[in-house]
DNA sequence: CCTGGATCTGACAACGTTGTCCAGGCTCTA
DNA sequence: TAGAGCCTGGACAACGTTGTCAGATCCAGG
């Protein structure tokens, strides 16, 4: 076996200095000296102009020992000088963690959702992670598409307020290891962490409120009840009706009505059909602003109870009794059980629940006015 | 000068075999070959599922022309095959663009910023960018953190909602190339794009609605002179009351108060001081409903023009009038000027005024009572 | 049968960071 | 003063992707 060292592994040396060549250092500089991210400079630059080895700034940046308070300060200084700033796509590609998550909206101009997002963002900071957010407009495709390109980002986690009622899609990243967990609304098909409020009991909470006023006939807007969140406080407006004894009738429902225009007939046909009901039950808080207006312009009162709070509710005339969720917990929670997840501490999914709470304010305590 | 080759720098040599030791190499193969990212395949994988090479598979995931119609079936068998999902952490790197931008907010639950950070990622949205954003609170410090962060993540450019005064700190930022445009509030003590509501007009405008309504004791509850907005707003109640040749009286003015309770005392001192007065000017969102709390309670009837549109002003009795911003076209304004940034259409550093609208409901045209 | 192009494919070197490991200098003990 | 053990610093190989470039393969035309 030949136990010589070949001459061409032996490391290059300059004949007229001796010093060694770093072939790499002195190719690079008589390139073009642009790099990419317009102009930075790198551990390399700074390590050049602190006359260190690059591993050496990488320890000074992080705060690793080992490093003397003199080349520290040394490093330290070429820092500020060049303005140097870590590239954390490169610190991400090498640590596998990007301290990053995920959230995906359903549309932040919908007052609701300000506190849930501020809340996921609170706790994500508090773990030192940051927060890639972006809206579905409620649309599955657009739903899927985002939290796809947010796991291709390799965020670390997701929240998911579905639009879609389908998300295997996710399962590939779920057995990638993404944390996932999915908030206001349940995972469609696939067995996830979800935090949900308690739509069912408060919708019926809110109508047995009406019943216990004196309301017989009470009618019901809603969404469409594809959505789960819809589909919960209609089952809880007919369990209530029903505990009661209340048999419901078909014109009292409006179902899948969205847009202001048409849940204004919506509720106009209600109050003035046949059998006109006395008190409507509003299932989210858009529809109750546009019932609230409504009834502003007719003269004999209606009761209501709206689901979900809405600011300035205890200054209208007369103030709006609502099934109050609580946004912020929901975001809340739902990080904190992603975090939970990548923690290893949580594993095996769950479906939580947070309770709603009845704020009475003196629209849903009128009595019937038949 | 010394020309020899250290013996120490030679390639190791294990002494028994004889043979050169290559320490990364070796040890890895008998590492456990868990990669991080729980356990993605990457395209190394598909390439040898589909026994094809590296960059054909590259090819194919970009839709790069010079692949066989063969070749790419394979390929895409063995990508769903593994669930393989582009690792976009790494493709970043090699590209040099993120495809994403960050947003500095103030804060996401204050409603005023909802639209706008919605037009902001619609914006990005169409250009296909994600966006990450986060939340200062209002604390220069934490405003400067985020925004350097975000910079480490090397987003191609920021929008920010500033809560300091000073912007410095982003000096080397702006000159690498981020793209970076100010929004609602300038930027302290650096020339950048701004994108700001005409806040002085507006204010005067609304002051001068009141004073057109035949009042002249105006009082004016505002924010933080140290707040470029509360700052302009107030400059804006004095030009109206300049104009109108009203000396204005200090028991008439908060400044800087802007927690409930104390706005509330301070709203009730300036009417019931010594000249009390008939109006009120309220600075912000969050001043003018605890304003109309306060009013509220009062019999006597006072007029009150706030600036920021609210929800349900219409329903309030009576209608609250408002100077309104359009949030979403701040939003869509600044993030359509970042990305002209990124075009390179944009170069010089321009202050944006937008108008504002006043809304008249009701509350600004009630009479002087006194 | 060879040549010349047009395809298609794959090796290889970056991108900027961090983990591993070794070298060289130092201090401390025997 | 040697040997053992620390401390500091630096070389090098990853991480997973894309750009470059050159090598294969194929077919038509001479």
């Amino acid at each position: 076996m030949d136990r010589r060292i070949p001459m061409d592994r032996r490391i290059p040396v300059d004949d007229r200095t001796g010093r060694r060549i770093v072939p790499e250092t002195i190719r690079r500089s008589d390139r073009a000296p642009e790099n990419r991210y317009g102009n930075r400079p790198t551990m390399k630059d700074v390590a050049a102009r602190a006359g260190v080895g690059l591993k050496t700034v990488s320890r000074v940046v992080n705060g690793e020992p080992g490093v003397t308070p003199e080349t520290e300060r040394r490093v330290q200084e070429a820092i500020d000088a060049l303005g140097f700033r870590r590239n954390d796509s490169a610190r991400v590609l090498r640590k596998g963690r990007t301290a990053s998550i995920g959230l995906v909206l359903e549309d932040l101009a919908d007052p609701f959702y300000g506190p849930l997002s501020r809340a996921v963002e609170e706790v994500a900071r508090a773990h030192g992670a940051l927060l890639i957010n972006g809206s579905s407009a409620e649309d599955p495709d657009r739903e899927q598409e985002l939290a796809l390109a947010l796991c291709a980002r390799r965020v670390d986690g997701l929240v998911i307020i579905p639009a879609g009622d389908d998300h295997r899609y996710m399962e590939p990243e779920l057995k990638a290891g993404v944390a996932t967990v999915f908030v206001d609304r349940p995972a469609g098909k696939i067995d996830a962490d979800c935090v949900l409020s308690d739509n069912f009991g408060g919708a019926r909470d809110g109508v047995a409120h009406l019943i216990a006023h004196g309301h017989r006939r009470i009618g019901f807007v809603g969404d469409m009840p594809r959505i789960h969140t819809a589909a919960e406080r209609l089952r809880g407006y007919r369990a209530a009706m029903e505990d009661a004894g209340i048999p419901v009738e078909d014109s009292w429902m409006s179902l899948g009505v969205t847009d202001p225009e048409r849940v204004r007939r919506a509720a106009e046909e209600m109050l003035s059909g046949p059998s006109p009901v006395t008190a409507i039950f509003a299932g989210n808080n858009r529809v109750t602003v546009t019932v609230i207006r409504v009834l502003a312009e007719r003269t004999r009162p209606v009761a209501l109870v709206g689901f979900d709070d809405i600011e300035l509710a205890d200054l209208l005339q007369p103030g709006v009794t609502v099934v109050a969720q609580d946004a912020a917990a929901l975001g809340r929670t739902a990080a904190e059980r992603l975090f939970r997840q990548l923690d290893g501490t949580l594993v095996t999914p769950e479906r939580i629940e947070l309770p709603t709470r009845l704020i009475t304010r003196g629209s849903g305590e009128l009595p019937p006015a038949d």
